[in-house]
DNA sequence: TGTACATCAGTGAACGCGCGTTCACTGATGTAC
DNA sequence: TGTACATCAGTGAACGCGCGTTCACTGATGTAC
């Protein structure tokens, strides 16, 4: 039972909450641990007393990212079944871009290593996760006849790489200016279409 | 003729490269324009002076980190002349990649457009030059008989992301972390040999 | 050639602010006997 | 059932620091007449 004279709830969870939506609105740099409690309504220094240090709360952060980017991907693979490589190349990759849109803050804090603990184990297996998921993809193509001719080693990073990309060009900038109006939904599926096709039809 | 008894030399051009090695090694958001004109041996509002304000640098900064972009692309495209246009997409790839690698502080400072006033017009020009080299790269190898099925943006869209992307996750860590020992440059021409491999085995 | 004035390229003190972290404390709850 | 003690989940004051920005100033150089 939480002791209802400090605060009504799961504190914890209502401080990562507000965190990640600082960091979405104006970037980790801005966020600080005080900012956070006054959000929270809580004093300066709850936060410490969840997070131990301020590279706590952003490793705690990136850590409930991978986990959801994690359980986003294996959703998805689960719903698509036995689809065609191509389409499921094309699915996860709008998953990522889904997961870096919608939770913005969780993203952006995961692929900054400089504000993590970097040791924590929980924060490398999920990376690892991340990673193997994709290999399991492409591996399930070239056994689909796909060709086997580039390392599946660089068909991985490629893939990933466009995607990543697609969400980073689109949360940075260039991409919406360049593109006013244009929905970013309807144009990363449309060049991750491309992208699947593109490998599918690579001579094996 | 500057005056000598402040500063001898460029203030303005040596406050730009501290602030890019800055950025560079501890990233944008520990750098102050104290800590510039600290390592730059000047008074703490002598970089005020030349910049107006925090984003004034950070902003000369990007326009800085576009030309140089602009300057090694079009180097390399003038160096490979009538190449065929695989070579010339993975080239320029390792052009964007081995900039983003060097100059680590232009390139993180480029795509942040909160640090930067955003009307700055050398701002804007620079990042549709960025994107035109693109686009005229993809319109020749259309016009040497690749595939111009998907729209000419979306074969755009999906290489600059894909070349964003390898050079974003080299920087950020998942790619080292998990290539350990690996060079960045072998395996990101191997990535974007079958790039263009693969945009270029699309059908017609 | 001399002189007055304007501009350039800074200096250094001062301002008010927000920050991370520490620390002694408090009151409610849980546990052992 | 009562009581002592430990733990949980915070509070709020205090610390020392670095920051961006402003401002009056200064000394060297450039320009007009």
């Amino acid at each position: 039972m939480r002791n209802p004279t400090y605060f009504e709830g799961d504190l914890r969870a209502t401080l990562l909450e507000v965190a990640e939506e600082e960091v979405a609105s104006q970037g980790f740099a801005q966020v600080s641990l005080r900012s956070i409690a006054k959000r929270a309504g809580v004093s300066h220094a709850a936060p410490a007393y969840h997070f131990q240090d301020k590279r706590g709360l952003f490793t705690a952060l990136a850590v409930e990212g991978f986990a959801e980017l994690g359980t986003r991907m294996r959703g998805a693979l689960s719903r698509l079944g036995a689809a065609p490589a191509a389409e499921r190349i094309q699915e996860l990759g709008m998953v990522y871009i889904g997961f870096a849109r919608e939770r913005a803050g969780l993203f952006e804090v995961m692929w900054r290593p400089e504000l993590h603990h970097r040791d924590d184990p929980a924060l490398k297996a999920g990376a690892q996760a991340t990673k193997d998921t994709m290999t399991e993809l492409i591996v399930q193509a070239q056994q689909e006849g796909w060709s086997t001719r580039p390392d599946t080693l660089h068909l991985v990073v490629l893939g990933w790489a466009a995607v990543h990309g697609l969400a980073v060009l689109w949360r940075d900038g260039p991409l919406a200016d360049q593109n006013e109006g244009a929905d970013p939904y309807e144009l990363s599926r449309a060049v991750l279409g491309t992208l699947a096709a593109a490998l599918q039809a690579l001579p094996s």
